[in-house]
This record gives structure tokens, sequence and C-alpha cells, in this order.
DNA sequence: TATGAATGAGTATTCATTCAT
DNA sequence: CATGAATGAATACTCATTCAT
């Protein structure tokens, strides 16, 4: 085999590969986990049933995929959505948004994650899967400190940051019946709640 | 049938019904959702196999009870954890603590509610089931306000202070390694965050 | 017990069984024979699941008891339209179009009647219940043969004549997309056929 | 994959459905529907459970299809018993006889289909299953017509033909208590009726 | 008679996984 | 690498029947 056909070939499953992971995420979402057999996905991914194997040993295997692409995603949102050069209120409100457009738009998603790491012991690396995500607003939180913006800061920040504003994005998008003014109280509410955590200063 | 028949009949019912959800609770927080079988359920609940079908029309839709009852469970720890006479300081203490202990003894079934929920259209009347754990908090909270403890509280204050410790604990237990210096860090580190968020008074 | 009381009560149990067959000939033709429970029978009889076995010892139990309900039916129909002045062609078109309107009437019921012979050994007794129904015809041919109307007769004739126009009305009615112009010829196709078997004179 | 490959796979295809269809006859035939298990067909078939339901969705939808070979099966033996150089009464009497051996032989069946296709919506297009049978009774009456031993012909007579012969021998086999000898009456007693109502001249 | 909750044996059906092509 | 027909173990679920009230 020539070298060209090798990389094609190598082109070619790569792409295979995602599409099972975007069809998993497609089917998951609305389908739910249980639900979901590895023949709607193979379906939905134009592939055969046996090909799935070559790329994952079993549906639940999927999982840790699927979380990567999700953080992958939300954290080139974030990268896009939050100006650099703003001032930290304003840089936290961009954030605030940015998550909660993205919760509403993969709903589920997020708790099927869950479902995944429940229902398997597959994954406790989940964290590493985060980190990146992490590292990027603590190195946010830690210029804003030096500029004098904020005050406490520690390892956790971020992981509190990030899991404050899920959590009550989740609340609205997820479980409430989600208008969407009730949705915009929620990030009001979270604003002042987290810049007085974060004791920062005017 | 008279009044007395009628009343045990009931009670017998609402007997079964329970004796369900605990199993059930029991065995996902065993084997988790996929290999805990119908089959399991109805023998450690003593009833036949059919009479599961008379209470739930299938393995998923016990979840919401099961969500029901962990928000009984949390809440009656609270209640019993918490020390109306303490400091707010002691109190938000007593919180965080009461609520990673919760997590870690129920793990498994913290996140396999979420799968349940994800799982089904079943329920988004999942707020209405934390209305009285929400409830509890709020009141904390505006007691702590009048006696001017903090400053800064409204309706929303009590659900991001529970989604806050909530989604710490989850991170602690659910997804890190777990080692539990850890989990005390985490939980060392909420409580200032959240004093902060509150602007808590000395 | 009173007397009145012991006839109000067989009273009640009469309606009951009746109930009972009327809710399996209106399910037994919606749903078909499978797929009819007992307990889709007695919730549209509006009685409890043990009270059905006070009647009837199994579902197909009822097959014979609805078979009469049917021979009764179409018996009356027939006693109802046939001419007993009328010439003997003319009660052979009323027997005809009778027999088509019922058929068409009770479509599957027929059908169902045969399904139920088939799954049981219950009965062989179908004869005896049709009894009724033949000798009523036995009677008119005979008349129509001393009468000199037709010619040939013997004990077969009445079921080979009912025998033909049912299977032509079921042709019509439950197999065919019965258009009702051609139901209308396959009436009018029996006739001559049947007249002439019987060779009947002008 | 070539084309010899192609045709082999579609082959052992057909041959799977068509093993399922005959241990479905077979089974009908001798246990009846009810007592007849999927896992029994496909043992018969001697293939996997999991296999059956690749051809067909459950039990019942195998009627159909059998329908069509019981049909066939008939219209093949006709072709076989029935004398194309014999005089026409004598060709009636071999149909008569020909439909009468074959109902008593898959007595069970024949009702069976009844039953299979009034509990499902499956088959409207029972017409076009017998339509090869039609044809070629028709057929038979056309050649006779042209001879001159019968007169009256139209399109409907090939099918009263099959619906008297058939209903009669429903009588002898299905219903009645069915000693050999009161068939061969019915038999004997179809015969002057049928040639009769054709005008049959002799 | 009448009830209807409870039963549990019985079965249809599913679906992850394999493997010959 | 890719396929998809075939597999069959595993299980959810059904439903006729019972029986204490």
């Amino acid at each position: 085999m020539t070298d060209i056909q090798s990389v094609k070939k190598k082109v070619i499953s790569i792409n295979k590969r995602e599409y099972i992971i975007e069809a998993a995420i497609d089917l998951f979402t609305e389908k739910g986990l249980e639900k979901t057999k590895i023949a709607d996905i193979v379906k939905q991914a134009n592939i055969a049933q046996g090909t799935f194997y070559l790329y994952f040993p079993s549906k639940l295997s999927v999982m840790p995929a699927i979380a990567e692409v999700m953080v992958e995603k939300i954290h080139a949102e974030l990268i896009n959505s939050v100006n650099q050069e703003a001032s930290f209120t304003e840089q936290i409100k961009q954030i605030v948004q940015t998550i909660f457009i993205f919760t509403k738009k993969y709903e589920r998603i997020q708790a099927l994650v869950y479902a995944g790491i429940a229902s398997t012991e597959h994954l406790r690396n989940w964290e590493s899967i985060y980190e990146p995500l992490y590292n990027w607003v603590d190195a946010l939180l830690r210029k804003a400190a030096q500029q004098g913006s904020i005050e406490a800061i520690n390892e956790e920040s971020a992981k509190l940051l990030i899991g404050l504003i899920e959590s009550s994005a989740e609340q609205a998008y997820l479980y409430d019946e989600t208008d969407e003014k009730m949705a915009q109280n929620k990030q009001e509410a979270i604003i002042p709640f987290l810049l007085n955590a974060l004791e920062a200063n005017g």
C-alpha cells in the first residue's frame, strides 16, 4: 500500500470515528442512553453494525469521547466569546452567558455524561478531560488577581466557578419549565454572587 | 368492605410501593442501573415479578420516586445536622459537610438519578421535588440576613448555594480519584467562597 | 333468601353474562382474538377481573356463546326479512341480501368464530348451534319443493345454500377491497347460480 | 462481492424464510397457533431465535406467507388431480374430491389462516393470493362453456364454485363430528347442486 | 356472588457481539 | 478495514388465574 493510500485510509477512519461520536451525541440527547441502541448509532452514522466495534468496544465507551468533544466545544466557545481586554466583571458576564447558551443548546448531554459515568467504571479520568477548561478559567482568574480585580484565588476557584454556573444553567434548562425570562434572572443572580465570592473590586 | 379494612389495604399497597423504591435504591447503588434486573428488585422487595408492574410501568419509571426519596433524605439529614443556634458560618460548614457526606454515601445513586431523569421525559417537575429543600435553605438565609450575618439575599440564593455545594461534592466523589484529603480541600475551599458570595460579616 | 331476591340476583347474573359476551364480540371484532385480553373484556363489561371466571372458564370458552348469539341474530333477521308469501325467487333474493348485509355489519366475527374453533378442541357442537338456522332454511326449501318451485332437495341443500351465500359475502366484505358495487355484483351473480342449482322453475 | 456470492447469499436468505414458513405450517397444524412457540418454530427451522425476527416481526405475521403457500399447494394439487381430458362432470368430481382431501389434511391450518387474517390487518390482498387459483378454475369453466358442457358463466362463477366447495368441506371437517361417511355424503350432494348451478348438460 | 390485588410461570423480543465474506 | 446477516443468552413484560376479603 502506498503512503498516499495509507493516509487516505487514516482520514476515512477518523471520519468514521467522528461520525459515531456525533451520532451518539444526537441519539443520546434525543432518546436517552438506555433507549439508544448500537443499531441506531450505526444507522445514523451510516456505517455497518460491525464497524462500530472497530472504533469502540461498547456503547458506554463512547461516553469519554463525547465528553471530550463537549469540553472542546465549550472551551472553544469561551475562548471565542470572552474578551481578554474587557473588565473582569464583563468577562464573568460573558462566561456566564456563554455557559447558559451552551447548556441550552446541548440540553441533556451534560446529564447524560453523568449517566454514562454512573453506569460504568470506565472513567475517572473525567477531570483530566475537563483539565484544559479549568486551566483556561484558572489563568483568567490569576490574571485578574494580579491586576487586583479580585482577591481570593486558589486552585479550587476555577472549578467552583464552573460548577456554580453549570449547576445554575442546568436548573434553568433541564429541570425548570424554562421560560427565558427566568433563565435571565438566574444569570443575573449569579453575577454578583460570583463577584462577591471572588471579592471582586468595583 | 369496612373502613378499617379499606385503610389496611391502602397501607399494604403503599408499603409495597415503598419496598420497591427502597430495593431499587439499594440495588442501583450497589450494582448500577444496567446490571440491576427487575428480578433482583422484586426479590429484594419480597414481592412477585408481576406486582412490580402494578406500581411502576418500567425500571426507569422508578427513578422519579427515588429522586423524591433522595431529596427527602438529604433534607432530613440537613435538618438533623444543622444547629439552628450556631453561627451562620458554622451552619454553612455543617451544610457543606452534610452534603459532602451524603454525596459520598449515595455516590452512584446521585448520578443515576440524573441518568434516570435524563433518559426519560418523566420529570420536569424536578424543581418541585427539590422545593422543600430550597425552602429550608431559603429560610435559613433569610434568618441570617435579618440577623445581619449576611447581606445579599434573593430568591436564587438558596438554589445557588445548593448547586454550588453539590457540584463541588460531585466533582470530589464522582469524578476525581477521590482521595479523602482532596475532598477535604474542596470542602474548605467552598466555605470562604460561599461566605464571600453572601457577603457574610465576621 | 326470599324468592324475589333470588330472582333479582338471577337477573343481574344473566346481565353480567351478556355483558361479557357483548364485550367479547366488540373486542374480538376490533382487536382480534389473540390481542384481546380478559382484562380488556372485563373492563369493557364493567365487571371485576375475577367475575369473568364465574361465567366462563377461559377466553375461548366465550366463543360458543358468541356463535350462538350470532346465529340467533342472523336467524331473527332472516325471519324478519323474508316474506313467506313471496315467490321463491323473491325469497332467495331476500335471503341473499340479508346475509350480505349481516356479514357486512359483523364483518370479522364470522372469521373469528372460525378462529376460536380452530384454536380449541372445545366445540364440535358448532353444527348444533347452527341447527335452527339450517332447519328454517330447510323448511323453506321443502315448502318450495312441495309447491313445485324447485326440484332437487335433500338434507344438504340448506347447508349448501347458506355456505354458498356466506362464502360469497365473506369474499365481498372480508377480503376484497369491497366497493359496494362489486358486492352488488356478487349478490346478483349468486341468484341465478342458486336457482339453477335448485332447479327452480320460473 | 461477486455476483455469484451475491446470488448465493440471496438464496440462503430465501431458504431461511421458507424454512420458517414450513416449520410454522407444520407446528401450527400439529399444535395449534396458541401452543406453538417461536422457540418451537426456530428449533424446527434450525435457525437461531433472533434470526426469526430478521424475516418476520411476529408470530402472526407469518400467517399471510402461510396463506400464500397453502393456496399454492391446493393449486398444485388441483393441477395434478384434474384430468384435462376428462368430461366436465368428471372434472368437477375431481375438484370436489381434491378440495375435500386437502381440507381434511390441513384441517387446522385452514381455519388458522382465517384466524391469522382475522386477527391482523395484514391482508386485504387475500384475493390476490387466491387469484391464480381462481384463474385456473375460470379457465376450466370457460373451456367447458366453449365445448357446450355448461351454459352460464361469468367472472363470479369460479369464485362461487370454490367458495361453495370449500365451505362444504369446512363444514365436514372443521365443525361436524366428521365421520367419513357423512363427508362422503356432502361431497356427493355438491356435485348435482353444482352441475345444476352451472347448467351442465349431461 | 363479586371483587381486584397479587401472583409467577411462561414467552416474545431485544440487542450486543461475532465472523465469514 | 468494512460489512451486515446471524446468533442466542439475557430479560422485560404479559396475562390467565387465584383467593382473601
